[in-house]
DNA sequence: TACACGTGGAT
DNA sequence: TATCCAAGTGT
């Protein structure tokens, strides 16, 4: 590993002992610590993939307990999965998991690999989480390299270049690999993990609590603000759209999005069209309808982002012309559909107050 | 490789 | 308020 400071490097085994000693006294009491199933360990890892684990936990736990074993998943249906999963993001992890569990059951005897090359072959295991699974949930001596582990490796070789792009990438999990010890790889990447979570953390670096603050590199030449060296994202650009809320005697209209589809495939949501700029909105709806509408009346705006937007959501109440696309649901069953998180928050209005949320300002034209 | 995928917490 | 970004993966 390229080397910019004069710092001596300390060796592998020094690391891993002043590592795991920091650890014994600093590990967080995680739920999926508590645990050495894999399936459970396998959930938490889909789970923590690019979401915080503050975040995570609560829908651990339910999950746990609506879906306890690979079995019981398996068996499980796709809505309830990604209801599970609904406000979490990221959907197609609920469809891998569940996928996944269909094929251990059905190809792998009901049990979840312990080795990196089988684990790969499940729906959403990549690189990181094979080897999470494998160290975490089995003891097998395998190398793990997510944001936290690359960001501390980084700082303690003072290794420059892009983590996410090779030659460093590859470079970053050579020393992952070089690092983990052959008996106890489980709690040797997790206190790596934990290093960087609690000490190592992006922005102001706990280094004086550090147990590597003496053969740090980037803490010897002051470059912790600097590495990792990771390629600034693109700006997420503006989106505006509308949504069209259909009330038919008590019934709301909703529709499912194709599983197809890129964003939100499998999840229920209130139609909903992008809007041009000076598009009138009555026109936007008919859209997303699939029929003109004949009546509009503004009710919220919501702001909610994805990815790369930053999405401006207008809710209209409004009246379609003919039957339009879509099926119409009692608020009851409205709760029980996945939906988007921005669409939820329009259904829980609903659903709470029983009838649709305040306009927020007085009526808007209606346009036929 | 470069994007695309969701969402909410933290600063 | 704006931006960053969090236990990544798939295409």
């Amino acid at each position: 590993m390229a080397r910019t400071g004069k710092t001596t490097s300390a060796s592998s085994a020094e690391l891993r002992r002043t590592l795991l000693a920091w650890y014994r006294t600093h590990a967080r009491d995680l739920p999926w610590r508590r645990t050495s199933d894999p399936y459970a360990i396998w959930v938490s890892e889909v789970m923590l993939q690019q979401t915080q684990v503050a975040t995570v936990i609560p829908y651990f736990e339910r999950w746990m307990r609506r879906f306890p074993t690979v079995t019981a998943l398996a068996r499980s249906r796709t809505d309830d999965v990604l209801h599970a999963w609904q406000g979490l993001g990221y959907y197609s992890r609920a469809r891998g998991l569940l996928e996944g569990a269909r094929m251990v059951e059905r190809e792998l005897g009901g049990r979840i690999p312990g080795d990196v090359a089988t684990l790969r072959r499940l729906p959403g295991v990549g690189p990181y989480t094979a080897g999470a699974i494998a160290s975490i949930a089995h003891g097998t001596r395998a190398a793990i390299v997510d944001g936290n582990v690359e960001r501390v490796l980084c700082r303690l070789d003072g290794a420059r270049g892009d983590p996410r792009k090779q030659p460093l990438k590859a470079e970053l999990w050579r020393r992952a690999e070089a690092l983990v010890p052959a008996r106890g790889a489980s709690t040797f990447n997790q206190a790596l993990m934990e290093l960087g979570a609690m000490v190592c953390t992006p922005k102001a670096p706990g280094c004086e609590r550090c147990p590597w603050q003496g053969p740090c590199v980037a803490r010897a030449s002051s470059r912790q603000a600097e590495l990792p060296e990771v390629a600034q994202r693109a700006r997420p650009s503006a989106l505006h759209t509308v949504a069209a809320l259909v009330e038919r005697r008590g019934h709301w209209l909703v529709k499912q999005v194709p599983a197809g589809a890129l964003r939100w495939a499998g999840l229920w949501s209130f139609p909903h069209a992008e809007i041009a700029a000076r598009e009138a909105p009555a026109r936007a709806l008919g859209r997303a309808l699939g029929t003109p509408v004949t009546q509009v009346e503004h009710l919220r705006t919501l702001q909610h982002s994805i990815t790369r937007f930053r999405i401006t959501l207008d809710v209209y109440r409004c009246s379609p012309r003919a039957r339009p696309d879509g099926r119409y649901v009692t608020p009851t069953q409205l709760q029980a559909l996945a939906m988007p998180a921005a669409h939820r928050r329009i259904a829980d209005d609903l659903t709470s107050v029983g009838r649709a949320p305040v306009p927020a300002r007085a009526k808007t034209r209606s346009r036929p």
